[in-house]
DNA sequence: TTTAACTTTTGGGCAAACCTAATGATCATT
DNA sequence: AATGATCATTAGGTTTGCCCAAAAGTTAAA
């Protein structure tokens, strides 16, 4: 019964899987078809089919959500990704802002070797170079402390910066600009009630203001 | 004008780039399809395509033949299957015999910036494993002073192995098997008129005789 | 040179993914 | 509970790349 499946088919397991971790609630068909530039027509065929296969369990009330077999598949390919983009930036000299296409490609090479020997030439990380956890061969994530910048209430306390939480070109641009990068330390010099941005010290560096928008896709841990 | 191309025009390109240079005739469409194992019915609409699209002069009379621009593709889909098997086995431990299928799907992604990093990153290799030229960045391929083993007439020799003429899993195990690989010295000890099998000596080791369809398939340069 | 064997092409079809336009459901709000 | 607005689905179409069977063209051998 071997069941192959194909790139489009990974590509809706992934974006429901991210889907399901970003918004608690039902996934809904067009939030598929806006994450991944089709129709929302093309989207229901499509997860008709899943269901058929039984990747996911859909049905118009509750949407679309991964079965145990879906889930795996989708986080086998978010491994694959992850690991990608580690080797662009870390082999290749990548900067991380160019990597996500290529990955999008190289996600989809099938080869357990070929990813098992890509994780040791790298030395089994944890994370991408976006501070993502990448799933072990088993699926399991590690785990993370991170949270958003953004929800601390006080100023005063320097926090690392452990990864973002946007992943566009723009953003990621936007911190190279700004001299921010995985690993930084961030202390909160002053937080505006008002708008919630905040002023920010960057290592030992002259501080600089950033918007409550910035400051939620920052993921920091404590320390 | 940028014109897409599918991961199956590449194949075909790829395919006819190989005929061409095989076989010095004309390329059938029924050698073709049996390559890619399709039907010849397929070919000659792909082909009628491919000619539509100036990557290659197709008619029934002369058969296919790549045009400058269809040549270059090849060349760049060449390059990028070779250093990806050159990756695969110098950077992540495979085996010679395993990595073809895994390449070509590797050969299909689209990156300049990933493949001039990656031709970097494994010293600028001229050959990859097999001993087959890498074409450069600007298809050049490098020169090569190979000649078939079984072109040799007289016995004394000593050679050294520079590349194989056959690739199949089944041919690679066998050299395995007698423990030859790229750069081994062959000496001819002993050459059979009548069936032209030979007997050779590879590195210091004691003799081994082999058949001259596996001597065709050796690629030698003097000492 | 004519028949047999082989190769190429045509014509009709299929499956995967996509689309648009129109219809049918559901939801939120008055 | 009716009404818009939004979302999901259906129906009919497209493109790409493949198939088969039959027809047409080419080559080689009798």
């Amino acid at each position: 019964m071997e069941q192959a499946i194909s790139f489009t088919e990974e590509n809706y397991l992934k974006t429901i899987y991210s889907l399901s971790k970003q918004n608690k609630g039902k996934i809904a068909n067009l939030s598929i078809a806006e994450k991944l530039h089709i129709n929302p027509a093309t989207v229901t065929e499509m997860l008709k089919k899943l269901n058929e296969k039984n990747l996911i369990d859909y049905n118009r009330i509750d949407g679309a959500a991964l079965t145990s077999q879906g889930e795996s598949l989708a986080l086998k390919v978010i491994r694959k990704h992850r690991l990608w983009e580690t080797f662009l930036v870390n082999k290749l000299s990548f900067n991380w802002d160019e990597v996500h296409e290529i990955a999008e490609q190289l996600e989809h090479i099938q080869s357990d070797k070929l990813i098992r020997q890509l994780d040791k030439l790298l030395g089994f990380p944890k994370f991408d170079p976006h501070g993502d956890p990448i799933p072990d061969k088993n699926g399991q994530l590690p785990q993370s402390q991170a949270f958003p910048l953004v929800s601390v209430e006080e100023p005063g306390t320097t926090y690392k910066l452990i990864g973002v939480a946007n992943h566009t070109t723009a953003f990621l641009q936007y911190l190279d600009k700004i001299k921010i990068t995985i690993n930084d330390k961030i202390e909160i010099k002053e937080i505006h009630e008002f708008d919630h941005s905040m002023v920010i010290r960057i290592g030992n560096r002259t501080a600089v203001m950033i918007s409550s928008e910035v400051a939620k896709n920052l993921l920091v841990s404590a320390q």
